[in-house]
RNA sequence: GGCGGGGUAGCCAAGUGGUAAGGCCGAGGUCUGCAAAACCUCUAUUCGCGGGUUCGAUUCCCGCCCCCGCCUCCA
């Protein structure tokens, strides 16, 4: 069995076959640049990172796409109150998704174009351009061009939606009675005064583009006119996704996406997470809170990306005790494997065989990440106990490593390094002594000294081993 | 009202027409100077409820209940 992906498109599971193998084109719904990103949009973003990094480890060159929405009613508004021009007010905000993605060991784009950018300014009249010329697009009253959805009757087929049948839900502006249908959305927005001096000239007049033109201006302009996979948060399929197709394919006249993946939302304790309610966090929020990037990043991926993911404190401490398991777990692999370098004759360890094999398969199943961390912790279990019982050979431990090493390319799962200080390695020796004098009131004292200092101290057969201890 | 996703042990969660993976937490044990780690054992006769199909359903069909999301610029 291949790769295979559930298309939103669809409704179904889907074998995946990109356009150009193993080249992979795929585009992601990045940030509005307004504030800083919560916990929910990383969820996305952990998702699309899982994705390409399993699609490379099954030999595909991903490139990948994620725009930055910097100039949009949001921004605007932002920048407006904080007194700041547009551009070094979001800045700012980019400046901290960019660190927040490292933080969460999520690889960088390919390329993060941003709206703003003049290049795609004018990909963006361009194709506004195209579409008014081909009638899929007019100018209203308000001198701001929509995009004409009677002409394309395959608008709503992504969401599934019957748009004679919507109900109106007030977020609807009761302004914007110029179009000629009350879904036409808008390409171009004329300027008005609450812009301040954020315009651009068009053809049209002064003004700014919408928030779905730049989606397909971007993508096209960096992917060409259709993309292997599109992905984003499930509230973007209607309208965002659906309009984006709509401006695309009037564009270009080719199929826009060919494989649509949507990412489930996430809640925090059973709740929406709101500011409201008291449950909205970003990821300095729980950085200051003493838990680290990885551990959020273990309890975002470990449940699948089409289900809704219910974010606790309890599941965050989940994935810390499961990620510590995991550490030591490598650690005795690397152990025994370096202790007996040049041993490591070919092993054809059946376990690692057998767990590379379970695990590529389970996340070739639309990333089943369930059932490939299920098949991760027998390894680890079965591994464990041949080390316990010292069945285990230096070439098993090595193979097994190597094939852990595999397949965290996908998982990012590694422990943060930490040099260990001098001050630490000092109380060591000097426990050492004194257990090998057997004064265990030393031993033990010298084990809170260091336990103060940050670091855990263990006894093995094989001597003392140090971490960091978890706050 | 329309469309979509869910309801599996204390929590998270995989899964199949043939009798319930895995993780976390908890209890007991082995090991250990102690501690930690690791391993072993235990923890759902049962998969929202009621029917039906079947030799057999958590898995298929019908009905019902509950939760969540989207319904025109929120990942």
């Amino acid at each position: 069995m291949g790769i295979q992906f559930f298309n939103t498109y669809s409704r179904e599971i889907e074998p995946f076959e990109p356009m150009n193998p193993p080249r992979v084109k795929m585009y992601t719904c990045g940030p509005t640049v307004y504030n800083h990103a919560h916990i929910g949009n990383f969820r996305a973003y952990v998702f699309e990172d899982l994705l390409q990094r399993h699609l490379e480890a099954r030999g595909f060159e991903v490139e990948r796409v994620m725009n930055l929405t910097d100039v949009d009613d949001k921004t605007i508004r932002g920048s407006r109150a904080a007194q700041q021009p547009l551009d070094a007010f979001t800045q700012q905000y980019k400046s901290a998704f960019f660190d927040d993605l490292k933080t969460l060991r999520i690889k960088p784009a390919s390329a993060f174009p941003a709206a703003t950018d003049p290049r795609f300014i004018a990909r963006m009249i361009e194709m506004i351009d195209t579409l008014m010329q081909r009638g899929f697009a007019y100018q209203a009253d308000d001198k701001s061009i929509y995009f004409r959805l009677s002409k394309f009757p395959d608008y709503g087929k992504l969401a599934h939606l019957n748009l004679d049948e919507l109900r109106p839900t007030g977020r609807i502006r009761n302004d914007e009675y110029e179009k000629e249908s009350i879904g036409d959305f808008a390409l171009w927005k004329a300027w008005d005064e609450a812009d301040g001096d954020v315009a651009w000239d068009s053809p049209w007049g002064r003004g700014r583009p919408g928030w779905h033109i730049e989606c397909s201006a971007m993508a096209t302009a960096l992917l060409g006119p259709q993309l292997d996979i599109h992905c984003g948060g499930v509230d973007n399929i209607f309208p965002h996704h659906e309009a984006e197709i709509a401006q695309s394919e009037c564009c270009t006249g080719e199929k826009f996406v060919r494989y649509w993946l949507h990412c489930a939302h996430l809640m925090v304790e059973g709740q929406k997470m709101a500011k409201s309610l008291g449950n909205f966090f970003t990821l300095r929020d729980l950085l200051n809170k003493g838990w680290t990037g990885r551990e959020l990043r273990y309890a975002l991926i470990s449940v699948n990306y089409r289900l809704p993911l219910n974010f606790t404190f309890d599941g965050l401490a989940a994935a810390r005790s499961a990620l510590q398991r995991i550490d030591e777990w490598a650690r005795r692999l690397a152990d025994l494997a370096n202790l007996h370098a040049g041993e490591w004759s070919a092993a054809n360890s059946e376990l690692a065989i057998k767990f590379a094999n379970d695990f590529l398969a389970a996340l070739d199943d639309d990333l089943n990440i369930s059932a490939a961390l299920g098949h991760l912790f027998e390894s680890i279990r079965e591994s464990n106990r041949l080390l316990d019982q010292n069945q285990l050979t230096p070439a098993d431990a090595h193979e097994l490593l190597e094939t852990w090493q595999r397949i965290n390319s996908a998982l990012a799962f590694e422990p943060d390094v930490a040099a260990i200080p001098a001050e630490v390695l000092a109380l060591v020796e000097e426990r050492k002594a004194a257990r090998a004098a057997k004064d265990w009131k030393k031993s033990d004292e010298i084990r809170d000294q260091i336990a103060a200092l940050g670091w855990e101290v263990k006894d093995t057969k094989d001597g003392q081993k140090l971490s960091r201890k978890q706050s």
